[in-house]
RNA sequence: CGCGGGGUGGAGCAGUCCGGUAGCUCGUUGGGCUCAUAACCCAAAGGUCGCAGGUUCAAAUCCUGCCCCCGCAA
């Protein structure tokens, strides 16, 4: 697809944004006719295995691009706000940066600054919209460009995308989708700002619901919930913590899982064990699952699971 | 130097502490049973025990170094 030129000139944009969900949205900019001046995105800290410090996904791809890329400590900084000013940003946007914003910074771009959320506002405002809406077992969800105000996703609406979330669909696949969905839906709005003609819809702030930040708390299944309620949690803690169970004494992630509402049984009982089929029961129906993985191993389907493990049908796995 | 688990026929695992004939559940192949079967019975093939060095009469097992996979923590 070709655009024709568009009469309003390009705009100056400091991008603030760190894991790979910003990444496609800072792509589609630097394709743009308009300029990304800077990335902003979250030090670098030791992380993984051995502590070893990695760039974060979104100043990687400032790196390759050869776009500066700034990681300031303090938001607040005198230094850090005078470099930003310096660059003289026409507009601010904004992708899972992973920090509040102070109102000395929002004032900086003439034309304010811009948010891409993973929900469709006001709900599921907050840091883990996607997966609260996967483990909520909602059937739809979406993106919202707004504007970025004080209060955390309060901002006006300029933009709304709904993307559907299919029955076994993980908070993983999803993440992708809506990456792309809101790169797309964010460019749209970034033109209309540069043309002057975007629009602002007010947030109903009577509706806004918030998605706490996962805890490896909620990792546990379990097994009193209905069988559907556990598969939506499964589908919604991944990547991390992922749902687990204790089998054998060991603590088990479970990756995939599919609902059977044909059986029943005691909540946490094992009903079947051979094969492919390894067939929990819920509080309402069963669980079989589909994709295991034991402490220090790697995710094996059942069958290859229970060639190595003895489970027997009957055995309790605790809640 | 953040903490810890793991690498054993094609798959998943046990065996390692305490050195001494390579084991389990599957899969594969052949045969049998059956109206029939992915079911059942019998048999067989298939392994440099991650790599390299060391100790020893003897190493999957003990010691040293390296490679790779994974969980925790961040």
């Amino acid at each position: 697809m070709v655009d024709a030129p568009p009469a309003a000139p390009p705009l100056r944009i400091v991008y603030f944004g760190t894991p790979a969900f910003a990444v496609p949205t800072l792509a589609a900019l630097l394709k743009s006719r308009h300029q990304v001046v800077a990335v902003v995105s979250q030090p670098d800290r030791p992380s993984g295995r051995g502590h070893r410090v990695a760039a974060t996904p979104t100043k990687a791809l400032a790196a390759l691009c050869g776009v500066p890329a700034l990681q300031p400590t303090r938001l607040r900084d005198e230094e850090f706000l005078e470099d930003f000013a310096a660059r003289r940003p026409d507009l601010g946007v904004v992708a899972a940066y992973g920090r509040i914003l102070p109102e000395a910074l929002l004032a900086i771009p003439r034309l304010g600054m811009i948010n891409v959320h993973a929900s469709l506002l006001p709900a599921y405002r907050g840091a883990a919209p996607i997966h609260r809406a996967v483990m909520a077992g909602e059937t739809v969800t979406g993106v919202t460009i707004m504007r970025v105000v004080a209060e955390l996703d309060a901002g006006a609406m300029m933009a709304r995308a709904e993307v559907p979330i299919g029955a076994d669909a993980t908070s993983v696949e999803l993440e992708t989708t809506l990456a792309d969905t809101g790169a797309k839906l964010l460019l749209e709005v970034v033109e209309q700002l540069a043309a002057g003609r975007a629009t602002e819809r007010p947030q109903d702030h009577s509706l806004a619901t918030y998605a706490a930040k996962i805890t490896k708390a909620e990792s546990p299944i379990d097994w009193t919930l209905p069988a559907a309620r556990i598969h939506d949690a499964v589908r919604g803690l991944q990547p991390w913590p992922l749902a687990s169970t204790t089998i054998g004494g060991n603590r088990c992630l479970i990756h995939r899982t599919a609902v059977d509402d044909s059986a029943d049984g005691a909540p946490g009982t094992v009903l079947r064990a051979e094969g492919d089929d390894l067939l929990v029961a819920a509080g309402a129906g069963a669980l079989r699952l589909l994709t295991i993985q034991a402490e220090g191993r790697r995710p094996v389907t059942a069958r290859e699971f229970l060639a190595g493990h003895r489970l027997v049908p009957g055995t309790r796995l605790p809640s």
